[in-house]
DNA sequence: TGACAAAGTGTACAAAAGTTCACTATATTT
DNA sequence: AAATATAGTGAACTTTTGTACACTTTGTCA
């Protein structure tokens, strides 16, 4: 393990791993210093003998610009053999195949890892409150398995008269609803209903703060 | 189109290649002239010069090993469908950096698209409730932009006397607080404590239901 | 309180690295 | 054969950049 490193040297590591990223070249003292107020080209290089001596960069003593980051990974292999790639669905609409051409609006990626080992998935935008509590907002993406049965406590996409839906499905005794998870929905009883369709399971949600 | 470039600009532009490659930062001309038996650094400078003028380098004058290859950024590998590879940290510790080799647990694939543009991204699995009433629970996996500054009302990862936190950043007249988003957690006042650092501002969720 | 570590200052200096110029050599083209 | 582009030499010079030292400041901890 590693020492550990002051605030001051963590910084400063940061701003040498940005510089380099920017510039494909890393910073001299006087730019480090620069940056960080320090007049002294003396008081950088202490720093940065601090760094090297704890085994986070690596330095060529009287040469120009060779401080390396240590154990910096090259982005090197992207396996995507593991990378799936799924449709946005734009709408789920009654009477159509949910997975219809005309309904995809465009495709992602997204490691097949994250995924549980399903397939048959298609991602959906979120339209609506009635699932807060489960933690899916309005807006959110959630992937969804394509599939026409579920099993007790699923959250579900369904097709209620036709209008799409995204509920927990939960029998109680001989009843079946459609539980919202948010006070201020109803449940909705589907026990008799024949307009009543599983279109998917959700098995993810992903949410981007902007 | 870029211009043709003679057998020896080739030799030399893939020399450089070699060399930040393995070293991570640029060649002198000096050390380019040793390589090709080049007495004179004139020389060796002609070359570069051409290459820059071809459109296939970049230089800063009068600054050392500033060469950097154009077209080459290093984030832009794995740009097959536009996956982008982030790092799984195992736990943000104090006094080490988050991306330091020995706290990355493993790698997944997620399309850019889903990332607005940001770089410098680590996945972090969530410990802890205290985020619920904005839907980040327990287990999830937030993605994380490393950054050490953020705007008022950013969700962010921080460290508070060394401990590794997930909360709002709200500034409250001349208060600086990490709100917790449920009730059962009490705000954190970080306004004078000097023990108080931002990792990173948390600009994704991702949580699967199994 | 006093010792100690981390951090910063200012100056000076030496080594490294980029710049310039006049000149040579060798192909290729016109 | 003359003109031109590419390539290389050697020396001199300027700027950049790393190194060194003595001294100050601040906060921590015993």
């Amino acid at each position: 393990m590693r020492k550990k490193l002051t605030q001051r040297q963590l910084e400063i590591l940061n701003f040498i791993e940005e510089f380099v990223e920017e510039y494909n070249y890393p910073p001299t003292y006087r730019q480090i210093g620069e940056k960080f107020n320090i007049a002294s080209t003396f008081g950088v290089k202490r720093h940065i003998d601090a760094l090297v001596k704890k085994g986070y960069l690596t330095t060529e003593s009287n040469s120009s610009r060779s401080i390396a980051v240590k154990g910096q990974k090259r982005n090197g292999d992207c396996k995507e053999n593991s990378t799936v790639s799924i449709p946005l669905i734009g709408r789920v609409a009654a009477g159509y195949p949910v997975l219809a051409e005309e309904n995809i609006e465009g495709q992602f990626n997204i490691d097949s890892a994250l995924l549980n080992n399903n397939t048959n998935l298609f991602g959906l935008k979120v339209r609506g409150d009635s699932m807060i509590n489960s933690g899916i907002f309005d807006g959110d993406l959630v992937i969804v398995k394509s599939q026409n049965y579920c099993n007790n406590g699923d959250i579900i996409v369904a097709l209620v008269e036709d209008e799409s839906t995204l509920k927990r499905y939960v029998k109680k005794g001989r009843k079946t609803f459609l539980m919202p998870e948010n006070p201020d929905f109803e449940p909705i009883d589907v026990t008799k209903n024949k307009n009543f369709h599983i279109v998917g399971k959700v098995i993810a949600v992903y949410r981007s703060f902007n």
